[in-house]
DNA sequence: GCCAACGTTGGC
DNA sequence: GCCAACGTTGGC
């Protein structure tokens, strides 16, 4: 079992979205380190902590499953799509993504303020310096101390 | 809206 | 293959 954190900027798709449509295909990412993580690491079953950037507060809201193994990311051969990528060809793609299935919504989101304060959750990957890194592995002592933080 | 960080592109 | 220019991300 793996753990794993995605952004998402919280006016363009939402946890509140995600509940709404069940599950969805996590596609758009246009990242090689984040599309690595998605096409190499994540496992059927997987939770995945659901970010919003761009929020107010910015911060950890949900989470989501893992419910389907990677295949290859459709918007990527869609010349309409705003994330339409000519060089990811059908036969050989670039972009893989998975698909993602609601949990829940946290009561109280947990912001970015308060990850880097914890010391529990020093080296996270959201608290790196310019970090922009869309999709990112949480280990498990991180995400238990996360859940337990949020399940009250 | 600003700006730092950093990935990508393209000229050479 | 180097590296400057450019574009994007995301916190503040």
């Amino acid at each position: 079992m793996n753990y794993w954190l995605v952004k998402s900027e919280g006016d363009c798709y939402s946890i509140a979205d995600l509940k709404r449509d069940k599950r969805t295909a996590w596609t758009g990412i246009r990242n090689y380190q984040a599309r690595n993580f998605m096409r190499d690491g994540m496992k059927k079953g997987d939770l995945v902590l659901f970010y919003h950037s761009q929020s107010e507060p910015s911060g950890i809201y949900g989470l989501a499953k893992v419910v389907s193994e990677p295949h290859p990311d459709e918007t990527a051969f869609d010349k309409k799509d705003e994330h339409y990528d000519p060089k990811s060809k059908r036969e050989a793609p670039t972009w893989m993504c998975v698909d993602l299935q609601y949990v829940k919504t946290y009561k109280e989101p947990l912001s970015l303020a308060d990850i880097k304060r914890d010391t529990k959750l020093e080296g996270m990957w959201v608290t790196r310096k310019g970090d922009r890194l869309s999709v990112q592995p949480v280990s498990e002592k991180h995400f238990k101390w996360i859940e337990k933080l949020l399940s009250k």
